[in-house]
RNA sequence: GGGCUCGUAGCUUAGCCUGGUUGGAGCGCCCGGCUGAUAACCGGGAGGUCGUGAGUUCAAAUCUCACCGAGCCCA
């Protein structure tokens, strides 16, 4: 309808080959280098405004005067002619110039995208295939100067994949724009996690908040709700089922209220009682999910007190491709209707991606089947991994191999050391409610955990608040892994194996019960099945019967001993120390060492002391000193006998040499470790009993007769005879140090 | 084209707001050890231009700017 040209930029009139063009003068370098023209004048695009042209296709006479130059500041001079063809009915930038000069709307495509019957030579032909059609009929009729294919973008259907054409339609909009400051006011009030989306992405998108255009042509949905008279014109907004029914006559006995049912109706004008019909929309579907925190309660209608006690929602969630979306639709519905903020705070969730960091998504079929995930790996470890891995408003990579990964290092460990407590609880008998020792006659060991989960709730509750629920994971990951599979259960397992129930195995058992009954509730939010199944393994018939029914957890100062965390801190880097220690003599961990020597201050000898059997027992050594000096230290064990070791200005000083006493002790448990590997390989339980035959030199024979009631306890050997010929239901042959052994055992009658 | 976010070891990441020991950890890899809850664990080792460049500073992964790359939203 009009030919738009930039109206600051320069124009040229040439004439090149007979012919005279105009064109812009920095697009006539590219077009026409090295090509004879001739340049007749040079303006500015301004001088060009309202001059006229005749058209290449006269198909309709406009209502309006067109086909003039119009001036727009969006021509760019970066390719074509600068000079742009302007078609009001297609395209927002065409459009809005031809308000501003008043150019008619011609529309000769139809909604199907076909050219109508007044396109005579391409009638009914879809717009895109007529594209090279036009092009050779151009041609023909000279007014085609060249032609050159370009890659550009352009829109296609999400859906069907086929292109889509920019239509100007008539729509319904709510005038939005004229509610930016309410809208960014009440934006000022919810909490956004993370919180730079409240006045970046979301806030930016207020500030220049749009009319929102709700009306849609759909077979199928919400009817927009707007009834006007085909007799006098008056136009009513529906607001109920009552006021549906005072206008109709013909209204059934059930309703559905969606398009296409509803306009079986037939309205009378309150005014004129002509007969009025529906506008023939639907209302954008995003309008519905921007109701849903009062249609939910089917307010106004019914429920108005659970709709005021509820409004506003405490929290709401959803991905950042949503902040356009519904946290919007939310927003812009309630600010309409209430002037307030519909939600307190949103968290707002990263994409989830796939291994390449590309956007999972239907369309491109890049997402892993989430069946495959519960068949292989379960929910559990679904989200753990999601929950662990990264901030929930971070972009996560998501791969089968990382939740296995997942379900191996933290999900596997927390189950087995639970299976491990259940085992050995139920082998006792252990009832807490009955043989449960008061924290705070339990052993050190024992406190010490007891604290480090107190301090464990005390951070996931920070954290969980925060929505920083990666950092609340990993916390009891952590504690988990570290505190109670790797020192608080490997420090225990001693006491447990002692058969009646002492105090000290009274005193682990109510810890390990206490820990995994606040796990459970610790991790109900974030492992529901496993926790649900760690809990009702647990439970009395007085208790609840879901996990999800209790409260969370509260940290209990009470219980917290600084001190004692402080000494199992220094103890354990004692105990690291006396490892390396060991390895750089060669000197087995499971041989014992005759004493080491700590030498360090007063205070950290004060910190220590009680836990001195627990060093003692982690390093195996018969004897603990403490020493002020290093030097004296060596004295006491001799120049030549010693080897050392520092850390953080700790020495540890050990008695290196292996006495044929210790020996045979370290030897013994050799060959202990041997038979277990070996019940274990023939599945026995725990309580059976088997016989034993040995074959080893005299060295291994004599150590073995000294720890012979030894071994035969941990073994459960009825009785160990030395033989040449080695028989029994499971015969193998080892070689420990130098000394080659063959053992055997049948499980005992 | 515009806005926002992100970039640390092969992978997943902590540290960055509030600048200051040799930038931690897990997985994987190599060596050694341990193991009747554990496909677990313990000790040692290799592996880092902290995206690139400039600036501020006595001092920068950290603060500022520009650029490069990725993602999302909008046009």
């Amino acid at each position: 309808m009009a030919l738009a040209v930039h109206p600051e930029e320069s124009y040229v009139e040439i004439e090149y080959e007979g012919e005279k063009l105009i064109l812009a003068e920095k697009r006539l370098e590219n077009l026409f280098a090295g090509k004879g023209y001739k340049v007749i004048r040079r303006f500015k695009g301004r001088d060009l405004e309202y001059m006229e042209y005749e058209p290449i296709f006269k198909f309709v006479k406009p209502d309006k005067k067109a086909w003039y130059v119009v001036c727009a500041d969006f021509v760019t001079m970066e390719e074509g002619t600068g000079i742009v063809h302007i078609a009001p009915a297609f395209g927002e930038e065409d459009y809005e110039v031809g308000k501003v000069y008043d150019l008619p709307i011609v529309q000769l495509v139809g909604k199907d995208g076909k050219f109508d019957e007044r396109v005579k030579p391409w009638k009914g032909m879809f717009v895109k295939d007529a594209d090279p059609k036009i092009i050779d009929y151009l041609k023909e009729t000279g007014a085609l100067a060249w032609e050159e294919e370009y890659v550009h973008e352009y829109p296609f259907c999400w859906r069907c994949d086929t292109p889509l054409l920019y239509y100007a339609m008539d729509s319904w909009f709510i005038a939005v724009s004229k509610l930016r400051e309410n809208l960014l006011r009440n934006n000022e009030n919810i909490e956004w996690y993370p919180s730079h989306i409240k006045h970046g992405r979301f806030g930016d998108f207020l500030r220049e908040a749009k009319d929102w255009a709700l009306s849609r042509s759909r077979y199928w949905g919400t009817p927009l709700p707007i009834w006007i008279c085909q007799k006098c014109g008056e136009t009513m907004c529906i607001g109920s089922i009552e006021e549906l029914k005072s206008l109709s006559e013909n209204f059934p006995e059930k309703i559905d209220l969606h398009k296409p049912f509803v306009d079986n109706l037939i309205l009378k004008c309150p005014k004129c009682k002509g007969e009025m019909k529906r506008e023939d929309y639907v209302i954008d579907c995003w309008y519905d999910s921007g109701s849903a925190f009062f249609a939910q309660w089917h307010y106004p209608f019914e429920n108005v007190e659970e709709f005021k006690n509820n409004f506003p929602a405490d929290f709401i969630c959803e991905a950042l491709d949503q902040t356009r979306g519904w946290f919007y639709s939310l927003l812009a519905v309630s600010t309409l209707l209430f002037d307030k903020p519909p939600y307190r705070k949103v968290l707002t969730l990263g994409l989830v991606l796939d291994k390449q960091g590309q956007k999972m998504s239907k369309s491109k079929k890049n997402y892993v089947d989430p069946k495959v995930i519960f068949d292989n790996e379960g929910a559990d470890p679904l989200r753990w991994y999601m929950i662990s891995a990264n901030p929930p408003w971070a972009p996560i990579r998501f791969y089968e191999e990382a939740v296995k990964e997942t379900l191996r290092r933290f999900m596997l460990t927390l189950w087995n050391s639970f299976k491990f407590y259940l085992t050995y609880a139920q082998l006792d008998k252990f009832d807490p409610r009955r043989h449960s020792v008061d924290v705070k006659s339990r052993m050190h060991l024992d406190r010490w955990i007891i604290s480090k989960l107190q301090n464990l709730i005390g951070e996931v509750r920070e954290n969980v608040e925060k929505f920083e629920l990666q950092k609340a994971s990993r916390a009891i990951e952590e504690f988990v892994i570290k505190d109670l599979s790797n020192w608080y259960i490997r420090r225990s397992r001693k006491r447990l194996w002692i058969e009646e129930m002492t105090q000290e195995k009274a005193s682990c058992y109510s810890t390990l019960h206490d820990i995994f009954f606040t796990l459970s509730r610790l991790l109900a939010p974030f492992i529901p099945f496993l926790s649900e199944a760690m809990y009702l393994a647990i439970k009395t018939k007085d208790m609840p019967e879901s996990v999800h029914l209790l409260d969370y957890p509260k940290k209990e100062e009470r219980l917290i001993d600084k001190d004692l965390e402080r000494s199992m801190d220094i103890s354990r880097r004692i105990v690291e120390l006396g490892r390396v220690l060991r390895g750089k003599i060669g000197v087995k961990v499971r041989y014992p060492l005759s004493k080491v020597i700590i030498v360090c201050g007063n205070d950290t000898k004060r910190e220590i002391e009680d836990l001195l059997e627990l060093i003692k027992e982690e390093l195996n050594v018969k004897e603990i000193i403490f020493s002020g000096s290093r030097e004296e230290a060596i004295k006491t064990i001799g120049e030549n006998n010693y080897a050392e070791i520092e850390g953080e200005g700790i020495y540890l000083i050990v008695d290196k040499r292996l006495t044929p006493e210790l020996f045979a002790e370290g030897f013994s448990r050799e060959i202990v470790r041997r038979i277990q590997a070996m019940r274990k390989e023939m599945n026995l339980s725990i309580e059976d009993r088997i016989e034993t035959e040995i074959s080893v030199n005299e060295k291994g024979r004599e150590a073995i007769e000294r720890w012979k009631d030894y071994i035969s306890g941990e073994t459960r050997s009825k009785k160990i005879t030395f033989t040449e010929e080695v028989k029994g239901e499971l015969i193998k042959k080892w070689k420990i140090g130098d000394v080659e052994v063959t053992i055997g055992i049948r499980k005992g009658t």
